[in-house]
DNA sequence: TCGCAATAGGGGCATATGCCCATATAGCGA
DNA sequence: TCGCTATATGGGCATATGCCCCTATTGCGA
């Protein structure tokens, strides 16, 4: 059947591994009808406040263009509204809907669920460690250290 | 700015670090026309021979529907062959042609700079560590154990 | 040999991700 | 106040990824 997949490319690597858990996960998640994609972008709206575009997108590490796209299903789903900052009008914020934090508490037990899968084929530990290593790699510092 | 990207969840761990190094490598590879994804598709059709689509989706830990969408590319540019196999007509084979072969060799050398940079930022011995890591969670037991 | 379950892929549809470039504002220095 | 530069986003275009379901073959058991 399937050879083990070896690379040993970092990219690779990690892409590989992100694919696997994206199904994962996304099938836990799917009887609330939300990709951990977008719960990932729910919660980080709803950690930050009403962050402009170029915030959230950094803080996804999330190209800004890109972001732009994603939010789109959330806001025609009613998630979350999308209006010009008050003061400063080139730029935009993003807040959740009330509907967008309700269907961000419901998500939370299955998340869970997901997480605690995912801890038990892994490790409690080991994810800590592991999520600790991947922050940095996602760090700006990283990305500087990498192109210096 | 951006705020240290901070999650408690693994797949948005992974998704997070993903992204920043598949820019971080695709920036590096964009001067022969391919994006890492690319390369990975090649360089496992290049191992396994000319697989079955089914067998290379595996390999690459993809969805097959994915893996037929992301061939057309590459076979448009004439990187690669798609041929009913003789013996089993339900299945195709995928093959790189001269000029796949050529341009994954044109790559090397960008890549393994790409690869350089990687490790010195991030440690030579940690990335075989976090790639073995990345692989266990990639294989198809780790998906049997979470599911379990 | 017939018929049906199992296997290999593709099409349609939706989301995810990025790059480059155009546009709208802000802000600041002459 | 004028105008140039920096900042915040979006649009266009292309690739990446998945799910569900349909079709073409195989292969096997009755």
């Amino acid at each position: 059947m399937a050879p083990a997949p070896v690379t040993r490319c970092n990219g690779t690597s990690l892409r590989r591994a992100t694919r696997r858990v994206s199904q994962l996960y996304d099938a836990v998640l799917a009887p609330v009808g939300l990709k951990s994609t977008q719960r990932s972008i729910l919660i980080a709206v709803s950690r930050l406040g009403s962050p402009g575009m170029g915030e959230l997108a950094a803080a996804l590490v999330l190209d800004r263009s890109a972001l732009a796209h994603n939010l789109k299903p959330l806001e025609r789903d009613g998630l979350l509204r999308v209006a010009p900052d008050a003061t400063d009008r080139r730029s935009r914020r993003v807040t959740l809907t009330e509907a967008g934090e309700e269907r961000l508490a419901q998500s939370k037990a299955l998340w869970e669920q997901a997480q605690k899968r995912f801890e038990k084929a892994f490790g409690k530990h080991e994810a800590a460690v592991l999520r600790e290593t991947l922050a940095r790699i996602a760090s700006p510092e990283f990305a500087e250290a990498f192109l210096r």
